[in-house]
DNA sequence: CACCTATAATTAGCCTCCTAATCACTTGGA
DNA sequence: TCCAAGTGATTAGGAGGCTAATTATAGGTG
């Protein structure tokens, strides 16, 4: 079996973008195909990883994302100011809040000043879980990203936002 | 009109990690768990525009990964091996063969070597479909990239690959 | 040779996310 | 005042991931 992937799993390598770009007789810079190759591969990897993490604590990463987002603004909100605080849809929020009211993390309540409303609300025991996991998941945050000095990071974040703003490249047009 | 992506969603403050650390009395660098939320939210969002991007081609990122997979190797592979490479459970390359057959863009043919196996085969469609996206798919992923000099990506991903490895501190112990 | 375990693939069931459609309520204008 | 348009939330249905359980075959060993 040739293998050129040691790792397998998701990293593309230089010659694989070369190769690929060689058969549709392609002029882009191999290097600007692997950057973009690995950012993918390494945001599904984390993404994974994530889930792994949350899973510890019987949650998920939007689930966490949810609560924690509550939590910074005082206990309650709105499905609708939720879903554009997390970036996603509002159906979504509907799901992530019927789950974490399943497990008593969260409440319903309709909202006063709007009919149509409700808002969410963060329960004794939903604050409890973040507290409860606070000290591992920031521990395991900062083990992420210990092989990185903080010149280091300062570059990286930079260098990401500007990718970040790259993004719009695959959805727009 | 479900999600534009005004601002602040999903990209975390510094602020918003002060508080967080605070809240519990943890000691963690803010910095260090905001490149971490930063990474984490800048993989969900390129995992979303990347949805977007090959929905234009009738595909999703994880059916494009494997035609393109199939391709880089003679265009056929068995299940197991694709699974492997791309970093999937075996069960998600099922769905995955089960939907581009459909599609006609990939068929299953049982294996002569192993009477347990398949191998899934890249059909002249399939290689069609990836010839016909090519061009505009590399545009894209170089146009993402754009806003890096040659020595930025370098650096980037350098520091990517240092990140990759510690994300097993979120999956570890 | 028969058995027992390991492996290939699929199936079933769960979760997250999406869009589109629906229902309920608000609100602004004729 | 009442109706039309807009907005909040949910529901329905689809896709991709996962794990665990099932089915079929392969292979080593008593």
């Amino acid at each position: 079996m040739a293998q050129q992937h040691p790792a397998g799993n998701g990293a593309p390598s230089l010659d694989q973008a070369r190769r690929q770009l060689s058969r549709y007789g392609l002029a882009a810079d191999p290097q600007a195909v692997l950057v973009a190759a690995r950012l993918m591969a390494a945001g599904a990897r984390l993404g994974q990883a994530g889930e792994a993490h949350f899973a510890r604590f019987g949650l998920s990463t939007g689930r966490y994302r949810l609560l924690a987002e509550l939590e910074d603004h005082g206990g309650e909100k709105s499905p609708s100011q939720l879903a554009a605080a997390l970036g996603v849809s509002r159906a979504t929020v509907t799901g992530l809040v019927d789950g974490l009211e399943r497990d008593g993390l969260v409440t319903r309540r309709p909202s006063v000043e709007d009919g149509r409303g409700n808002v969410v609300i963060l329960t004794a025991r939903g604050a409890q879980r973040l507290r409860d996991m606070a000290p591992e998941h920031f521990d395991r945050m900062q083990a992420m990203v210990a092989g990185l000095s903080v010149e280091e990071r300062t570059v990286f974040l930079d260098l990401l936002a500007r990718l970040v703003e790259g993004m719009s490249a695959l959805t727009d047009g």
